[in-house]
RNA sequence: AGGCGCGUAGCUCAGGGGUAGAGCACUACCUUGACACGGUAGGGGUCUGGGGUUCAAAUCCCCACGCGCCUACCA
């Protein structure tokens, strides 16, 4: 038999990718049951730009769980791919690709331009989908999908169109984040704040009757020379008089107004509040609420403009800032400066300070869609969040102070935006260029240079990759879809945009489920991140430890974050390399046996653990399939390595081994192989949608299988484990008394084993074994198991009898139900060692003793606990009174 | 500023009103015919602290401390 010792998982990950992936297996179509329920399951599409990292490693893995789970149920299982073209990233990536060879993305122009970013991504864009099919994950790549592809695109434009129609969409000239750098509008969520030491800068304005002043506080000097206000609070007394005043805007010869708005905190810096209308979002609502003048003193570089007059135009915002300080210092108008610790919003993407910046955009209203998905979730409770706690909240609490969308974005890489302009300015909103013009009556017509938010066409995701809007098929079967899996950083920005267009557009909810995954730290409890460097590439830890054992660690992260430790994927590594070596041996005893399910059935004739392992595999697919039904991803893998190496190996294994490894042929010894097969054959199914590789490539060398092992819907299908049927539970096979019978067994055993390991004996040592139980049960058990307890005891006799008697010098123990052990050692036996072993034995009884006669003591329990709990209390309580009383008269007999 | 989560063995983490768990690490023994990436047996925890509810709290509630995360228009 050549199987070698270790499991090679490289060797494994090598061919079996191809081969399902050529056999059509991850494709729906490859289920023939024509009633086969759907599953359905479409990816986060990573940037195009994107390559493999952790987050991804540990979503994927789950979403290849579930779906292969969900396969080998049945399903009609489609887990959809794609990617996204994520505008600035890979705008910015070309850009820089571009700057090396000396030119511009202007130099070229935009359609060259773009025609290079197709370029690009054609020839290195999608690295992630290569790195994909390493982890082994069981998409169907024939429906591999692309944001930019055209029938996506169509999609993108017919829901701009359909939402400018309803007037849910209009372009408006609002104040809006503008990145300096990038020249583009950011949405809010692109937009992050970062906690910063700064100054708080107090300046005087005189006003222009009287010689009375105000003075106002800010971290944004500069923008003084935009004012057009100052503002109070209405019921400050302070100001009370100042309230309608002119004051003479230092700098400029401007003159503003003094007004009252309830925004201002009069606890706050000095209680007064300078109002830049251009330059603040707050501003601009209070310079819209008092109808002030917009002033406008940055421009889109941040540079100063001719409005901030003759002094300071052309200035850097920053250079602008002190010189407006000096100035006002001169003036003597500088009240005073202090430290202030205040956050400023930055450009997610290249850091850059935010400049708040009146500008005409294209918006799309939320409130109607915000409600619907609202609704969903309060009445149908839709999508159900997984854990509930604390996401459904989160998400509700955002939808609900949604505020709208700034969907244009100063980029070519994109949806270009479906509006066309005349050359008077008249806008038309339509599906193509024709469309457009055949509504203005002209062919005079400019089309909007903005593109869309990436986010506009990632929402439309779950349907537009179905061929929406033509109602085709997969739209028809698959949607809604089963599941979406996602880290939580998505869920407004992804997540419930989805759901909103899922309603508006296809009716109906995009998802039922939303599972969010945890996060992988690093080992000093630190979020990954390029710029920290601190990120570990899943690649590197699949070379080291193979993906199998790579993805049980990540499938056993479950939903809370947790640090990196390389330690937790050794322990899968072995555990791989434990059930490689399990089914060697298997393999190796099997002679002509062939894995039969048919010999996975009980009956009375069967040995004990034979009906053990049966109940024991039954109860592992049951609460496995109870663990993934609601995603409950750590318990499945751990209920699966503990029937594995505990009862399967440690147990079972050493169990059958006589009656598999017989020299003489018979038909118990084929029995007991066919059976060992089978069981292992089930264990692998089990384990398949966590370990995809090593599983197919163990079932494919056992003797027997084929395609009358695969679930009905794949019957046609070439063998593979990943169209077996998966285990079901069948109570009948669940057996507690079966289970309660073994466990004396193997308490016995361990107790000799801890005897001999405490009192030194050597493993050669013979030894023999008197068992004493006055239950006849117990002793029909032991009796009928005494070759077993021998061979695992490594004892050379053993007798079973109602009453122990055993000669003095003998090392003894207590069993479950009065039973009783004990190993003569005349010769071997220290007295005192001995006593020693069996008092510390006797006090660990008498705390747990002490304990619960406490609690039976107190009048209350007996009265208001269950009867059920009372009982038990009581039987505990005999159970270690008879255990001690033994151990005492084991004692005793010392002497 | 609000909201949320976390604190359990040396480490990484499960669990969760009724006998405190796993893996790794540690100790001792074992090259026993599947596997030393292994076997057997052990040691190790006032479940952050303090109150409360309860017959019973690691678990539920409140407070404190520590650590994270998210949201926010306080200049």
């Amino acid at each position: 038999m050549e199987i070698p010792k270790q499991y090679d998982p490289k060797q494994a990950e090598q061919h079996h990718y191809e081969r399902w992936e050529k056999q059509g297996c991850f494709a729906p179509e490859i289920n023939r049951d024509e009633n086969a329920p759907p599953f359905c399951i479409v990816i986060p599409p990573p940037n195009v730009t994107g390559s493999l990292h952790m987050g991804h490693a540990l979503q994927h893995t789950m979403m290849d769980v579930i779906t292969r789970y969900k396969r080998m149920c049945g399903y009609r299982t489609l887990w959809l791919p794609g990617m996204d073209h994520a505008g600035i990233s890979t705008q910015l990536m070309v850009t820089r690709e571009l700057k090396k060879e000396g030119v511009s993305r202007y130099d070229l122009g935009r359609e060259k331009f773009i025609e290079r970013v197709w370029k690009w991504k054609k020839e290195s864009g999608g690295q992630i989908t290569k790195q994909m099919r390493r982890e082994g994950v069981s998409v169907d790549w024939s429906r591999e999908k692309f944001t930019m592809d055209e029938d996506l695109s169509n999609a993108v434009r017919e829901v701009f169109v359909r939402l400018y129609e309803e007037g849910k969409i209009y372009r408006g000239n609002r104040i809006v984040n503008w990145c300096p750098n990038d020249q583009t509008v950011l949405s809010d969520l692109e937009v992050e704040k970062i906690p910063q030491a700064g100054k708080l800068y107090y300046l005087r304005y005189p006003a222009k009757n009287g010689g009375g002043s105000v003075t106002v506080a800010t971290t944004r000097p500069e923008t003084m020379l935009g004012d057009t206000a100052v503002a109070v609070n209405p019921a400050d007394e302070r100001y009370r008089e100042l309230l309608g005043q002119t004051l003479l805007l230092p700098l400029t010869d401007r003159e503003i107004r003094v007004v009252a708005d309830e925004f201002v905190d009069p606890e706050f810096g000095t209680g007064a509040v300078k109002v830049t209308p251009a330059h603040d979002p707050n501003d601009y609502d209070m310079g819209v609420r008092h109808n002030l003048e917009q002033v406008v003193v940055i421009d889109s570089h941040a540079k100063m403009t001719e409005a901030a007059g003759a002094e300071f135009v052309g200035l850097d915002r920053y250079k602008a800032r002190t010189k407006v300080v000096e100035k006002f210092e001169e003036l003597g108008l500088l009240e005073k400066v202090v430290d202030y610790e205040f956050s400023i919003s930055k450009c997610e993407r290249c850091k850059t300070v935010i400049e708040p910046l009146i500008s005409t955009q294209w918006f799309l209203r939320m409130d109607e869609l915000r409600d619907d998905a609202l609704k969903l979730l309060a009445e149908r409770k839709l999508p159900q969040f997984v854990p509930e706690v604390p996401y459904e909240k989160v998400y509700s609490n955002w939808l609900e102070n949604l505020r709208d969308w700034t969907i244009s974005r100063q980029l070519w890489w994109g949806h270009q935006i479906p509006a066309w302009y005349t050359p008077d300015g008249e806008v038309f909103v339509a599906r193509t260029e024709e469309e457009a013009k055949a509504k203005a009556g002209t062919d005079d017509l400019t089309q909007d240079s903005d593109v869309l938010d990436t986010w506009f066409s990632s929402q439309l995701w779950p349907f537009s990759t179905m061929g929406w809007p033509e109602k085709t098929k997969d739209l028809d079967t698959f949607y809604p879809t089963s599941v979406l899996m996602t880290g939580r950083d998505i869920i407004f920005l992804w997540v419930s945009r989805m759901v909103m267009m899922g309603l508006k557009f296809v009716g109906s909810e995009p998802f039922a489920d939303v599972f969010v995954t945890g996060t992988i730290l690093d080992a000093q409890g630190q979020r990954m991140s390029k710029t920290k460097m601190n990120g570990i590439d899943p690649l590197e830890v699949f070379e080291k430890y193979g993906v199998d054992a790579t993805r049980l660690k990540l499938a056993s992260v479950g939903s809370t974050d947790i640090r990196w430790s390389d330690k937790q994927v050794e322990s899968y590594r072995n555990f791989a390399n434990k059930i490689w070596n399990a089914a060697r041996f298997c393999m190796m005893n099997s002679g002509s046996a062939a894995v039969d399910p048919k010999s996975l059935t009980s009956s009375p004739e069967l040995a004990l653990h034979d009906r053990w392992i049966l109940s024991r595999l039954n109860k592992t697919a049951r609460d496995v399939r109870e663990a993934l039904a609601s995603y409950g991803f750590h318990e499945a893998v751990q209920t699966l390595y503990h029937f594995f190496w505990d009862d399967f190996c440690d147990w079972y294994i050493e169990l059958t081994k006589t009656d598999v490894s017989a020299e003489a042929d018979s038909p118990q010894r084929s029995a007991a192989r066919t059976r060992l097969l089978s069981v292992l054959e089930q264990a692998l199914r089990l384990l398949h949608p966590f370990m995809p590789y090593l599983t197919e490539e163990l079932w494919l060398r056992l003797p027997g299988i084929g395609s009358q092992l695969l679930h009905p819907a794949y019957q046609s299908a070439e063998p593979t484990i990943m169209l077996a049927w998966y285990p079901e539970a069948s109570a009948a096979l669940i057996d507690e008394t079966v289970e309660w019978e073994m466990q004396a067994v193997i308490d016995l055993i361990s107790r000799v084993r801890n005897i001999r390991s405490e009192m030194n004996i050597k493993p050669g040592e013979p030894i023999s074994l008197l068992v004493g139980a006055p239950d006849e049960k117990l002793r029909t058990v032991f009796s009928a198991n005494e070759n077993q307890i021998r061979r695992l005891a490594r004892a050379s006799e053993i007798s079973v009898s109602e009453r122990l008697e055993a000669p003095k010098a003998s090392a003894r123990a207590v069993l479950v139900g009065g039973a009783e052990v004990a190993i003569p050692l005349a010769g071997l036996i220290d007295f005192g060692q001995e006593r020693q072993r069996l008092n510390k034995e006797k006090e660990k009884l008498a705390a747990e003793a002490t304990k619960l006669e406490a609690q039976l003591a107190n009048p209350q329990f007996a009265e208001r606990a269950p009867a059920e709990k009372v009982n038990e209390v009581r039987e505990r309580i005999a159970d270690i009174a008879q255990r001690s009383a033994q151990l005492d008269q084991t004692i005793a007999n010392l002497e």
